[in-house]
DNA sequence: CATGCTAATGTTACAGGTAACAATTTAGGA
DNA sequence: TCCTAAATTGTTACCTGTAACATTAGCATG
């Protein structure tokens, strides 16, 4: 014979009222009288009550959650979004339900139906571009939604990140300004801030009458990627002088090819990363990197999407959140 | 006017059928006529229908979903864990509910609470001490539960991880063979595994007649830590000749500090971490390390927990899982 | 003592997908 | 043409917490 978890209707019935009265206890224990809170607390206590969410999310659909989405949680960068996010949904009652696509298309549509299914009351997403198909759903969905990590226009309804592309632009014109004049893009995975990366590479290289050129891989970025990469590159282009990643793990494991191959850094080759990772506040040379406002993004994007809970409307489509370039050592 | 998400009696009006064919057309097309199949798919893209699970969670306490809580999500050797589980869970048709709680107790039993109330089916923990509240519920609740990263005993049902105190034992050990005799252990948070390494550790230091000494605190391990730690130890013991870190950022943060201070590893300092991480396979030196299956042991707790729901039962109450002492060139 | 008010508890209905069973249609064979 | 079996579609009931409304008890005031 198994037992099933315990219902209201149990405790209920253990103390002698009914399932509304413990329902009231369990929100707000000053609305039943003061007997009735001791046995009715010693009843959910002995009985080992577990709250069930599934009929309130079925008969109001409001699940008290929110669902983040993003592509990878191997990330640090992506850690620190989650945890400003949770900063401030959590205090606010609201349960993060996290999931990850691992950078494809049709997972991350295949996540978001998901999430959808769980009926989220809002969605933090990572990606701009989207398929008709889930396009569609979230405007049906009538939940707001809110982009990050990208600047880009125009969002779904709202998106909060960082100007990708001047960012690539202003690291690499600092690493030509350093004399470095045969700098090599390493960028892995081709999603869409990397896109938009390169493109701000790709146009500050033009803008010297430099030459770019770009390596990139289907597989997911690794400290020990940057060192292949590395390889390759003095193997296909021995004269390089200088190497822009697309994060700091392949600058590290870039950093460290050079160190096997006796190349000097920042002498015979620049290298700069991306994002401020923690090891490029510790390593030596210390590493040149454009620094991000994770936390705050996803402070700040779980703050607005608080407020549109709560009827607000979206005033500013776009937030534009500042960068900075850290010049380090290794430029 | 709001209009809300249709549901599966919108989808079906518009076909002109009841919401039960249109249910069964979404379980398994073949199951309802040719042009039906045709009108319902058009429909349903039409009206851009969301799956709803709530109410199946509700009528069959069925959620189709397992609850994963880890100490975090920060660390790389998570997110391996996480991978393990999601390379099995996913082909079976099983959503994973990530949860973390930052190494307090107070927050994991509230997050167990939080994956139970969205009716979980399974559950993946990764502490071996809870409190009897939780013990209780996760009684009550009725679904198999795997304790995983220590292989303690005697777990609440079943455990699967590695023996993490003769892991530090034996790399200790190695270390002390390699000629360290001054180890210091650096230890950032005492959750339950590191308090299994520590012990180890001790072990190991007393089976040799050498004085154990462990620095630890508070706050999460990183990078930096690693390199504040080994300020600290340079002086309060400036005879230390050896590092055991209870993670290889701890290690890697040493590293850095010792290269700063212009002392030599590993002639003059030894230095080991724990893990594998993968910047330790491309660094030089090459990161002393253990070797743990992350992902095998996410893969493997999935698999018992699937096999559980189909009805299996327990037979091997822990499972432990090897581990490998990498030497690489730090010690 | 009647009236009006508040505090405490009870009653009813509801949300939406699906299992289980019922009814109807279709196909195929005698 | 009729009958049986299979294929297809319909009907009903169910799961559980809570909003909304209803009721009762208790108490104070005029």
């Amino acid at each position: 014979m198994k037992k099933k978890r315990p219902t209201l209707q149990d405790v209920a019935d253990l103390v002698g009222v009914t399932k509304m009265t413990v329902s009231r206890f369990l929100r707000n224990p000053d609305q039943v009288s003061a007997p009735l809170q001791a046995s009715i607390a010693k009843a959910l206590d002995e009985l080992g009550y577990i709250p069930n969410r599934a009929p309130d999310i079925l008969s109001k659909s409001k699940s008290h959650s929110i669902g983040v989405l993003l592509p990878s949680l191997t990330n640090q960068v992506f850690s620190e979004v989650i945890r400003g996010v949770e900063s401030v949904l959590e205090p606010a009652g609201y349960q993060t339900m996290l999931a990850h696509y691992g950078y494809s298309k049709e997972a991350e549509e295949a996540r978001i139906v998901t999430l959808l299914s769980y009926n989220v009351d809002g969605l933090i997403i990572s990606e701009s571009y989207h398929t008709d198909r889930v396009r569609k759903m979230l405007k049906v969905a009538g939940i707001p939604v809110i982009e990050i990590m990208d600047s880009v226009s125009p969002p779904i309804e709202q998106a909060i990140g960082i100007d990708n592309q001047a960012a690539a632009y202003a690291m690499t014109t600092r690493m030509i300004e350093k004399g470095h004049d045969k700098i090599v893009y390493f960028a892995a995975r081709m999603d869409q801030r990397t896109l938009f990366r390169v493109r701000g590479y790709e146009a500050a290289m033009h803008d010297h009458e430099l030459k770019p050129f770009c390596m990139s891989t289907d597989s997911s970025s690794s400290f020990s990627l940057g060192e292949r990469f590395m390889k390759e590159a003095l193997e296909r282009h021995p004269d390089t002088n200088g190497i822009f990643c697309t994060n700091d793990d392949l600058a590290i494991g870039a950093l460290y090819g050079c160190q096997k191959a006796g190349i000097r850094v920042p002498e015979d080759m620049g290298i700069a990363g991306f994002h401020g990772h923690d090891i490029a506040r510790v390593m030596t040379p210390l590493l040149a990197t454009v620094i991000t406002p994770r936390e705050e993004m996803g402070r700040l994007a779980a703050e607005h999407l608080l407020a549109r809970l709560k009827g607000a409307d979206v005033t500013q489509r776009v937030i534009n959140l500042p960068f900075k370039i850290e010049e380090g050592e290794s430029i």
